[in-house]
DNA sequence: TCTCAAAAAGAAATGAATTCCATTTGCAAC
DNA sequence: GTTGCAAATGGAATTCATTTCTTTTTGAGA
């Protein structure tokens, strides 16, 4: 089961440690974006002990290597969501429930050639994101909170 | 030579303090983007003291008032920036030396109106910014450390 | 099994951002 | 001009997510 897992971690030449695994096997099976504090939370029930800063290390590395995607929370937090859409796309994020839809790419490629050719300037990362309430979320009082 | 600014705090109904002009003074001289620290450090030349909540309360409700605009950098830290167009549009922000051009906005709107109806939910805010290095910071060394 | 670089733990540090509350100040009404 | 009061400010202390440091442990190839 961990089996494609542990290829993922084989690629990004890091090591398939039980706590990376089971980062992944959370993130992968969460339907939400998750905060490394409840990451931590989470996997001290199956450790006994985890370091917060492991957590924080993992989740970062697991970013950098694209395997997993980093949310912008407007409350300054960062998070962590799992999509397997390999496609380039973007994200509809629910600031209520935390679910995730996803968008079609828009026009960025455009925007990047825009900038090579235009300004004659060099992009390293884009941000694009998009923040709500679902249709579930807008529909109730809940959504309203926040 | 503030009555325009003034008339932009009237207009927020925020009162037309000293600070307050000075912040939405500095920023509007500014070429680049700041960061709400090196605005105090600034203004406290000004004014002999000024409290460092004071320069983050502004600034928030500027930049809630749409006067000014934040930029989210990678290293996290906030910054402001004020930016005269008053079109829709997004930015290309360069790293090094904190300059922005601005971007014709993308397909956003599509993606907004997408949310609505594909998906039926309430798009509250979103996020679109483009990082790299600008022309001249892409050419020289200076642009490589960052 | 052995070796060693990579990974993890724990405690402590960092630092941007915010809260609290006493004091001051715009500014509109008198 | 004065006055009154809500809004604005200062300064100290605090919060709290994130990171750094150092030591110990561990995965996995030789």
């Amino acid at each position: 089961m961990h089996a494609r897992h542990s290829q993922t971690l084989k690629s990004l030449n890091l090591k398939a440690t039980p706590r990376r695994l089971a980062i992944l096997a959370l993130l992968g099976e969460a339907m939400t974006y998750v905060s490394p504090e409840e990451v931590w939370h989470r996997l001290k029930g199956e450790f006994g002990r985890i370091g917060l800063p492991t957590v924080y290390r993992n989740l970062e590395e697991l970013a950098a290597g694209g395997v997993i995607t980093k949310v912008l929370h407007p409350n300054r937090q960062l998070y962590y969501l799992f999509c397997p859409n390999r496609e380039h796309h973007h994200h509809f994020v629910c600031l209520a429930c935390r679910r995730v839809e996803d968008v079609d790419a828009c026009g960025l490629e455009n925007i990047e050639r825009e900038i090579g050719e235009r300004l004659g300037g060099r992009v390293t990362s884009h941000l694009v994101q998009v923040n709500g309430l679902c249709r579930a979320c807008s529909a109730t009082e809940e959504g309203m909170q926040r």
